[in-house]
DNA sequence: TTAAATTTGTACGTATGTATC
DNA sequence: CGATACATACGTACAAATTTA
């Protein structure tokens, strides 16, 4: 009778239930398990995840912060939209960001900090080499994450997590419609060259030239998945 | 008793009741009905604003995602402490994300924005002079929040909104603490006047100084406030 | 206008983690 | 170290409000 959960997540709550909830349904939007676009209710949430609405509300009341959710009221729930709006948005914002970031750590730069960088950029290569695209961009989102975590700047490293959800979120969907995605090794290999350099302005360059490229990139992702849609539901 | 909500909240059921409770509680917090550190609990507050629990614990959610509130799981919710290491980061951020704002908006000004700015200038310029200390610190927020909104980036806006309410909560403590807050009329003449020249550099130089001005300024304040509590946990 | 689908809100109970005595 | 108090965290059932077809 108190058996509520039909145990399909067997394995600890790991915090709390919210905090779990919130992971697996960004998981299963990042995953492309629920498509963009596609309407999600409480009840059908709660039941697969095997919880009751309170902490499955406050949880979409998160996705919806970050993001990947967008709600309208008494009416429902969707997973956003892909927008080249938005990703026009992201990586503007991501240049002020970063270069904030670097402005802040770059005078801090000790052997720690180079020791992190070289070691994300490894994993980064392996990842990359080894052909699995899906711990790529985990790896690449590291690599660029550990300049927020070095600033020390709490708000900052907020906002960064802010954006990174939907980041995630268009790489993983560029993936799954083009196969190889493809972080290219050069390009991270000039950015940790530059983040490791003498300039700051060198850095800046960097930084405007890395995401420039990037945000080409995805936004070219999205206008193909525009035009292949002649006739998709 | 079985009267769910007994009526205090007559009036406006606004959008959602979590919306209407998001601003009282919010709006309690800058009166200062509610002090930095005190603890809140849910039930109190609950029947405080006549409602239930569960929206209360959404709107709760919201204020912690605001940085209004801190909470730490299954012991309790408080009141955020003032903190110089936090204002440091609100003001820094402030440059960097005003900036961006400026950047953006820089090429598109027009009649319209020129007008929306001395427009909120003069507002400001009532307040200070007619003493109202409350509605300056409002109208300053106007002023400043307006270049966000002609920049037309959502992102962007939204960080500035996910900033604000911290900033209005050291404005509002700084206000009763020391009765006249002040901000300065010159000071946002200079502001508005380089907002409306044609040097964006000019521009940028004025968002430093301003900022390192009111950063100090509310520094001093929390300094102030340190010293004047020697003996405190 | 009605009806259906969905969110939103209420009420009360139990469970769990934390702190304090 | 154990017991207890407290607040959050979660569950369940039912009622109300809103939008859309």
């Amino acid at each position: 009778m108190s058996e509520p959960a039909h145990g399909n997540l067997l394995r600890i709550p790991k915090a709390t239930f919210r905090a779990h909830i919130v992971d697996g349904l960004r998981s299963a939007i990042l995953k492309g398990e629920i498509v963009p676009g596609a309407p999600v209710t409480e009840v059908s949430l709660a039941e697969q995840f095997g919880v009751s609405r309170g902490p499955l509300r406050e949880a979409m009341r998160q996705l919806i912060d970050e993001g990947l959710l967008v709600t309208v009221p008494y009416t429902g729930t969707r997973v956003v939209e892909l927008s080249v709006e938005d990703i026009r948005e992201i990586y503007s914002m991501r240049v002020t960001l970063e270069i904030f970031a670097f402005e802040l750590v770059w005078d801090r730069r000790d052997d720690d900090f180079r020791h992190a960088l070289l070691s994300r950029q490894a994993q980064l290569t392996r990842c990359i080499d080894s052909g699995d695209d899906i711990a790529s961009i985990d790896a690449e989102l590291q690599l660029h994450g550990f300049v927020y975590e070095a600033s020390g700047h709490k708000i900052l490293q907020k906002m960064w997590d802010s954006i990174r959800g939907r980041l995630q979120l268009y790489w993983a969907a560029h993936h799954r419609a083009h196969g190889i995605r493809g972080p290219r090794r050069d390009g991270h290999d000039s950015y940790v060259e530059a983040a490791l350099g003498q300039s700051l302005d060198v850095m800046r360059a960097e930084i405007r030239a890395h995401m420039a490229r990037g945000g080409r990139q995805t936004e070219d992702f999205l206008l193909s998945l525009q035009d292949g849609k002649i006739e998709q539901d």
